[in-house]
DNA sequence: TCCAAACCTTAACGTAACGTCAAAGTTTTT
DNA sequence: AAAAACTTTGACGTTACGTTAAGGTTTGGA
């Protein structure tokens, strides 16, 4: 009956064209993020361009890793109709804030690289170690031990007892 | 009656001193990552130092993000009991494909901090417009989009369609 | 017009690594 | 011995969907 004639698609489309999955949008509007323009005699949900549109805003704030209840915050904001100036205001709060989080990450990730490949460079020295795991440090170990390696804990059980 | 006289101790004492909490050692028991050396007569938990070393272990590995299913591969290759040297090069292989994994993430959240920091600039030009969100581009948005601004979607509508 | 293919519906379980009760038993301290 | 502090198992909650399952709806073609 009552086709997908006039601008609307039903979820696959939508999906296709935003990039994303039918059970994603279907979270969505269970999250009360995005629902459909309306819903076919037979009950299939229809959207418009705008639909889309909005869809597709969701999945950048996705990108830029802001969990959903975030994104409901800042989808709202926009809907309650300031002008661009107002609303933009508000919103550089929340970009600005989610700026210094991804910083942030970016050190944690630095941060675990650096002690990563200390930890690397440490346990090459003990390629050549023929001691088994319970043993006594063998010297490379004990050389690298009095440096507080952080290899040495895969390896070695008294080492940890060294540490602080 | 079997109290934890001897060196041993119990979850909470155990949990404390590797800096983490009763229900992770449990969930880790539950995950075969370690497991006590004894139980009291009243069912209590009782752990060695050696326990403590390989929880100290799992959470080192923790700490460079490896998830629970590598890190009890990493776990028991060090119970096969190996020479170190052979241990070292086994664990190398894991350890180094960690920093890739790292080092993918470092290169992602600077490429998110990077849209952000230009949507953040983008939006800042949009601070004086007066006009309401679902109204066609003012002249700043307009310049804006002609250079695929990706702050545009939070505000314009139309915006998006006309990026490819 | 009728059928099959392609699409849609709701419902519900699974994920990772624990956090957070709850109700009841054990150890330790006073 | 009582009370405080600790432990036990069990089970539900978390995030953002993926993945069946069982059954309707649309659509395109013969």
């Amino acid at each position: 009956m009552s086709k997908c004639t006039d601008g609307l698609m039903h979820i696959g489309k939508l999906a296709k064209e935003a990039g994303t999955t039918t059970r994603t949008v279907r979270y969505y509007e269970e999250m009360g993020l995005i629902c459909p323009e309306c819903r076919s005699s037979g009950g299939f949900r229809c959207y418009s361009h705008e639909q889309l549109t909005r869809l597709r805003m969701i999945l950048n704030l996705k990108e830029m890793e802001f969990d959903l209840e975030h994104i409901k915050i800042i989808i709202d904001k926009r809907d309650k109709h300031k002008t661009a100036g107002e609303l933009a205001h508000d919103i550089l709060h929340d970009l600005n804030g989610r700026l210094r989080d991804i910083e942030d990450q970016i050190a944690h990730y630095e941060h675990i690289r650096d002690t990563l490949t200390q930890t690397i460079a440490s346990i090459c020295a003990c390629l050549p170690c023929n001691l088994r795991v319970e043993e006594r440090l063998c010297t490379a170990c004990q050389t690298l031990t009095q440096s507080t390696c952080p290899s040495i804990p895969f390896f070695h059980s008294p080492a940890l007892e060294i540490k602080p």
